[in-house]
DNA sequence: TTTAGAAATGCAATCGATTGCTTAAAAATG
DNA sequence: CATTTTTAAGCAATCGATTGCATTTCTAAA
């Protein structure tokens, strides 16, 4: 049972006295093939259970419907919607998807990307990992004639198709509901500044300060917060400041966000009357806090389904793209208590 | 940039004078090239940004390090962690992984599993999808010489290799505690029955009230209640009984618990006291609800490691195996608030 | 210097499906 | 019935890498 020998198209030429050529005609549904013999064709492989052996039909015709996925993890929300996404659109096409995690290391994102241009597969989206070096392996894959889509953690310097969040923009929005709901003091928790989403929520941060006249306080800014430890520790340290901040705005994620509600329930501290938050991402269980979470919704199953449309060059209209190769998913303020001191 | 042919070993055989078969067995390690031509090989190699061709290369050899993963949907965390768990043990034995979700529909379930036949991956890992029918495809995995491990959610009549979760005894862990904590009628959501886990955790329960002489109560045994909406639907049902239940066993899934708590929190009823929750999954929200809500862990990162070391043969001692194709992952309980009502 | 033995390289078939071209058979036309 | 046209089937090369076997080159021992 292991190491019997599949069934080939020469299998069923011989036992019907025919020739290859002829059964995979019939079977790739040729015209150039009597409907008796076809018919007799199809019974037979039928019979012998014949399956066509794509890694040689791939060879021959220089094709492989097959489009490599590189996300830094499977097993977060954002990255699985996505690829769900992806999916949905890959899968009415017919094609198949490998998906690669490269564990938020730069050195195994780079093993993925060989072995997908290995693979011959005929596009990869990809998103980059946090310890991102360098883009030179993204240069190969378009340099393979592999068309490249990039989405959400993106190298902006390249240009390639890609699928943006609007970053900016929602953490300016965010950062603005705070000011408006009279927080003095805000607090931002940021990723590592190699990617590019944190240097964008950011930049969108630092944006609302100025446009409402808040000075830039660098003692309320935290490098590298993004996970709930991380959130918790950088909150610990924010409120034990002669000047604690009055709002923290998690722009890592809402995992961090969780982080900075853990120490204010354990310190006693009033969400939203003394201390508001703000997340990112919009991950299930900030529905579920409490008090709920105020995040930001990235739309991540459209994004997925966007990079697969981009790929397929069927853009949806309702998107703003720049170049025809750029397509822009514009995030959602998720208003909820952990934010709300007054009616709004 | 789209059409350029890729390099050959041909074409480096070309440039340097030489024959593709020294090129082949240069780049391959091995022993029968002189050192010199196969550092101008491999030189070579690298100036015309060479790539093996694996498919080329898996055809003549007639191997393709390649496994299959199937699931219902890769966007809830417990698959993704079993993938992430298969991932693991598969990255570091140089194998790929083509992912593919069935979203819970059967049809799909069938043709993921005929690509994936097609591919000729060498492995294939399956759950089977909710709507299940028979087991044709999963015989015809192996008819072609495939290794086949089922998780999770298998068809047990199949000799396969499979990795089990001890549904059965986890939910009668689960029932047998809500009865030490002094719950008298425990009300049960289950899931379809043609699943071999929900079955089982419908054993599980009943088992725990045989041997605690508790009478079953049908109407208290609520059918398909796996999502939010359809647990909170069943818990109005449950709640508006003559004789409603002081406890909910959310069998199917946490999500399904949340669902349960959200009417006891509208409704006014107090969460453990009139009323004990428990879930199962030990999704990570589960942690965050008021109360936390008591649920099993499966050890889904455990269950997927398990799977791919079941298909490279190396199992680890601390778990049980029947025949040595079977490997059970013992789940546990996680007491929580949701139904500790006396101090234990 | 000759020659056995080892080492390096070349040759050609192979994996399974596809496809341009040729030939044979059948159908249609005069 | 002869000829042209259409249709069906066969032949053989091809995709790129691998590998058993044959041949050449080199090394070292006689």
């Amino acid at each position: 049972m292991e190491n019997q020998k599949r069934t080939t198209i020469y299998d069923i030429a011989k036992k019907l006295n025919l020739n290859a050529s002829s059964v995979s005609r019939a079977l790739s549904g040729n015209t150039n093939v009597s409907a008796t013999t076809k018919a007799l064709i199809l019974k037979t492989a039928k019979e012998l259970n014949y399956r066509q052996n794509s890694m040689a039909s791939n060879l021959r015709k220089g094709e492989n419907r097959t489009i490599g996925v590189v996300v830094p993890r499977i097993n977060q929300n954002y990255f699985s919607n996505i690829i769900a996404g992806i999916e949905e659109v890959t899968y009415q096409k017919g094609y198949n998807l490998i998906i690669c995690q490269s564990n938020e290391s730069y050195e195994r994102e780079l093993k993925c990307v060989d072995t997908l241009i290995n693979q011959h597969v005929s596009g990869i989206f990809l998103s980059i990992s946090a310890d991102f070096e360098n883009s030179d392996h993204l240069k190969s894959i378009t340099e393979h004639g592999i068309k490249l889509v990039q989405f959400d953690r993106v190298d902006d310097s390249l240009d390639t198709y890609k699928v943006l969040s609007g970053n900016e923009e929602a953490a300016f929005e965010a950062v603005s509901h705070l000011i408006e709901q009279g927080y003095q003091r805000i607090a931002l928790l940021e990723g590592p500044q190699n990617l590019n989403i944190f240097r964008q929520r950011k930049a969108g941060y630092l944006a609302a300060l100025k446009k409402h006249g808040f000075p830039v306080v660098e003692d309320l800014i935290r490098e590298n917060a993004w996970t709930r430890e991380l959130g918790a520790k950088a909150t610990e340290d924010l409120l034990s400041l002669p000047e604690p901040p009055d709002a923290i705005f998690a722009s890592t994620s809402d995992f961090a966000a969780l982080g900075v509600l853990d120490v204010a329930q354990s310190s006693g501290i009033k969400v939203p009357q003394e201390l508001g938050i703000c997340g990112f991402s919009n991950e299930a269980f900030t529905e579920i806090t409490q008090p709920s979470l105020t995040t930001i919704d990235q739309f991540s199953k459209e994004i997925g389904k966007n990079v697969a449309n981009l790929y397929f060059q069927k853009m949806k209209k309702d998107v703003t793209t720049d170049t025809g190769k750029v397509v822009n998913i514009k995030p959602q303020l998720i208003i909820r208590n952990s934010t709300l001191r007054n009616g709004g």
